[in-house]
DNA sequence: TTGATTCATGACTGAAAAGTCATATAAGTT
DNA sequence: AACTTATATGACTTTTCAGTCATGAATCAA
């Protein structure tokens, strides 16, 4: 009569060991997970194994001296996350707290997009608890189709190109200078040349793109430092020790009045796209209604 | 950073409690979920009271002496009825075996719409494994809803109006006699008076409708017994013995060369319609397509 | 080859939860 | 009031599972 007897009816199957695999899962490996504890190393390595053998699947497989992660325990681990945070939400709602809204973005434009724009956000979604997870912008795909995530804000350039997203406009560039710091000298080029600047550090997707926009008109700027993200290159600017190409939306943290903002034509705006797991939408009880509202609160040339 | 620390960070909630919940949800209360046994009543009550104070809300509420299951308990019961599917379809897949899809529907719709084509309908479905599961008509639709089945069918006519559905065509009745009784006598109302006949219990929906009709045509058949449902009735017609007016669809189990069936087109004839639990069906992995397919396999008209 | 890293496993302890039984409470029934 | 039925609770025992520790096995790197 009871349809989960079955599911029940052998051991090895617990919350515990759910959640174990989890963290498991979300670090990629044992010993990450473990954070250097052999305790929980054991734990792990023997809970994962009962859960193979309750399944019957291999949920993991040995690489060198580490393991993966296979299909199937990604799949499952997809599974048990949702479930998890369905539990959690319905225990939230219960106790009067408000669902939580998880959104995932590179940190300058949780700065500059998110963080200014909460009550709008909460606004267009209900009465919600927001929360912003910085995390690289090549991670945030993958957080929302996990289901880690509801929703995430990038370029579109780092999305496959069959991923369903919704445009939040383009974002171009411009040179940050403190006002004070003299007036801008003619041209943007020319300036850049003139004031003492901050850089991204290499590596990342502006930066060689910067880089050659640097070569192709021939600039060689006076770099007095190599910051690992855009805010930080901010922060810098707003003491006034350097200017800085940032994204326009930067103007949320560099006051007009006291930062001058020379937009560059030259250098290619990009395409931001807000990406939504729909699962997870339904798990909060939002529709697409909410995403429409979301859309509208976060497009990012309104502002400018 | 786990985000499922906080779920198991408190104790009173596990796949047991959940289990017992479920079943005493299922069953309505606790004694009838207990079967009598004491040992089960106390656990059962116990648990329960448990996961109220893990997830703060009361999931029962006292009614005389009985309880009955609050809104809320009924909310998490549906949550935790259809994760524990999306669990043992997992475990089902792992071992190779095929995912359970569900028909619930009353017996006699059972064994004549539903058991002579279970081939056809596991062609439109895939490689999957097909239960069904007699209940009341007015069961059907609360399961459905509950995810306890994946499809139901039932007459039109015992939904709310606005519940989705999709057509499966008409079923009149039909007076069904043995050949060997005699040549039918003209009409079919003369026929009725004429043959011995079975009818059934009173108190279902067809039973007023026929009483209704009699009276209409000023008939008094000489019923010899009255029974619990349409099968058992047809069980009697295939022994000769007696003579009845059943849905048309009984010509599945009373062969058109020993049986005669005398359509009754005075008698409305009944839709039926399909309905089905959409997220059970993306649990099994189907489509609307699926459904399409399904739909037109169990298309009652076809047949007669 | 030696040592470090990562996972697996055996042999335990301890805690949590399930299971058991008797009995209390509470609401209906006769 | 006496009895029945349904649920709650206290006081346990037993089982399961998590947690701990030591150590083995496999892989890789210096």
């Amino acid at each position: 009569m009871n349809q989960s007897a079955h599911l029940l009816s052998t051991s090895g199957l617990s919350l515990e060991r759910m959640n174990s695999f989890l963290q498991v899962v979300e670090a990629g490996n044992i010993a990450k997970a473990a954070l250097g504890d052999a305790t929980k190393q054991s734990q792990f390595s023997r809970q994962i194994k009962e859960m193979e053998s309750f399944f019957g699947v291999a949920l993991t497989r040995r690489v060198g001296r580490r393991i993966e992660i296979t299909d199937e325990g990604h799949h499952l681990a997809l599974m048990i996350r949702r479930q998890f945070r369905e539990l959690e939400d319905f225990r939230a709602a219960m106790a009067g707290k408000s669902v939580q809204v998880r959104f995932g973005a590179q940190g300058s434009i949780i700065d500059w997009i998110l963080t200014p724009r909460i009550d709008e956000i909460r606004k267009a979604l209900g009465d919600v608890t927001v929360e912003l997870e910085q995390m690289r912008t090549l991670d945030v795909m993958r957080a929302v189709a996990d289901g880690r995530i509801d929703f995430g804000i990038l370029r579109a350039d780092a999305l496959p190109k069959e991923t369903k997203r919704r445009k939040l406009g383009n974002v171009g560039y411009a040179l940050f200078v403190a006002k004070n710091t003299g007036k801008s000298a003619g041209s943007v080029e020319q300036a850049i040349q003139k004031f003492p600047l901050v850089e991204l550090l290499p590596g990342g997707q502006f930066g060689s793109r910067w880089q050659a926009w640097l070569s192709e008109k021939k600039l060689h700027p006076h770099v007095i430092a190599r910051l690992a993200s855009f805010t930080q290159m901010a922060r810098v600017v707003r003491t006034g020790k350097a200017a800085a190409v940032l994204p326009e939306i930067a103007s949320v943290e560099l006051d007009p009045r006291r930062f001058h903002a020379e937009p560059i034509a030259s250098l290619p705006k990009r395409a931001m796209v807000l990406i939504a797991n729909t699962r997870s939408l339904e798990r909060a009880g939002l529709d697409a209604s909410a995403t429409n509202r979301l859309e509208k609160v976060l497009g990012v040339e309104k502002m400018l």
